[in-house]
DNA sequence: CGTTCTCTTGACCAGCATCAAAATTTGTGG
DNA sequence: CCACAAATTTTGATGCTGGTCAAGAGAACG
């Protein structure tokens, strides 16, 4: 019990006796690239950090020196528009990778929407220890590349589609399906507000609410609480975010 | 001028005596960073192709065996959703590079708006090449990050924003203030249809062609024929296109 | 010069935004 | 543990943006 205090934020890595040996986000994470032996000279550039709930970790604008990799918790990025219109552009889940796009400034501003951990690594280190680990270099090629094709999947989400099927489609993209995340199979958390979702999706958190409610009288899905679903009809679901007839 | 007849697709690689040292294209495509002495190294892969309109590159779906590089024309990338409807995910120029995102099969298809010519390479001889000049496999990750960051961009160009501000944005991204390109300054031609430009956005075409006519009736462009725009005021283009009343 | 394709413009309608209020949930202090 | 306050969600009523349907005007092509 006394180990389990000391281990509570998650899967922060360097904790002692244990880092990214025992980091559960590793499995599905960019480190996995990395065999075991080696995991000392990752825990030597990796520092974990811990974020609180609405913490800011990047700031639009602001000089990217670090990248990031989430091992817990749920992040959103986000942009403003001129007239301080808000538009989402991510969230980010334990395994994803923060700084794939390269730029010297972020492009978005990232904030914790829940109590969060990340790993950090100094960009300049990064990319020290991808010139010296090859194999590293080319995962880091291979994740930029599946994010790219993600991104532009994400345009088709946006594009002429329904707020009904938008948000069929989000569900269907939240973990949950995935086995290796930690929801047991059927279950979605929102950790996000439907604001949020409704900036993510260009809607309104009203249209969100109501989409929901179509979908409970549908039978796809159940609510157990405001964050917790349960998709009852997976497939029901997938025929609404592609546009089927009902 | 018996040469220029032989050289016509402009910009194709390999043309006897000229390749890849007198391509246009090169200059903003992935192949600046090989530098000129190992050209030769370069030009014994690459395979020029010339399309004519609406001649298929790419199949959704089907394996990807190459990769590509754009060196004249237009081309179009789109997905089928399942009742039919067409999403335009991408517009590619010449100097865009084909085949970043990487996965086994392509995502999208790709077919020539205008005759173009692309430079092919085999898949598996590009990344052998990748391996041996690192210098190349770094600037393709900086490619695809700069690629990954545009399409998170768009997500914010497709998000809550008007048919007015999506058009005008979209005529900003165009080619034409781009110093390395054909164009002169100021000129915006639109090699595709109003129904494409639509498909990209997630409008229909009587709303595109409605936002164009409001852009003329501002004063902020000017139309010289169905395919060719002159920005009157690049400005104010602007203004309307991050969401400033009028 | 006529056929065909694309673009433009108009009239009408639907889906989603906006405005508003009630219902739940969450957090706080007694 | 309960009660109250704050925040979020849900639901309802109404209006506007952009979609749909339709017709006419240019361009492009043979």
């Amino acid at each position: 019990m006394f180990e389990l205090k000391a281990a509570s934020p998650d899967c922060a890595a360097r904790r002692a006796g244990g880092g990214c040996a025992i980091c559960r986000a590793r499995p599905f994470s960019l480190c996995a690239s990395v065999p075991d032996a080696d995991l000392a000279q990752l825990e030597a550039l990796a520092e974990p950090v811990i974020l609180a709930a609405d913490q800011t970790l990047t700031r639009e604008g602001d000089p990217a020196a670090y990248v990031y990799n989430v091992t817990a918790g749920t992040l959103r990025a986000y942009r403003l528009l001129a007239d301080g219109r808000r538009q989402v552009t991510d969230f980010l889940f334990p395994g994803d990778f923060i700084g794939l796009a390269g730029g010297e400034v972020w492009a978005d501003s990232i904030e914790a929407i829940e109590p969060a951990t990340v790993c950090r690594f100094r960009r300049a280190d990064y990319r020290a220890l991808m010139t010296e680990r090859r194999e590293l270099e080319a995962a880091l090629l291979a994740r930029t590349g599946d994010a790219l094709a993600e991104a532009m999947g994400r345009h088709t989400l946006l594009g002429r589609r329904s707020a009904l099927e938008r948000v069929a489609a989000f569900l269907q993209s939240l973990p949950g399906s995935d086995p290796l995340r930690v929801e047991p199979a059927g279950i979605v958390r929102l950790a996000m507000t439907r604001g949020e979702v409704a900036d993510y999706l260009g809607l309104t958190l009203e249209t969100v609410s109501r989409s929901l409610s179509r979908l409970k009288a549908l039978g796809a899905i159940e609510q157990l609480s405001l964050t917790q679903l349960r998709v009852e009809r997976p497939d029901l679901l997938a025929a609404v975010a592609e546009g089927e007839r009902t």
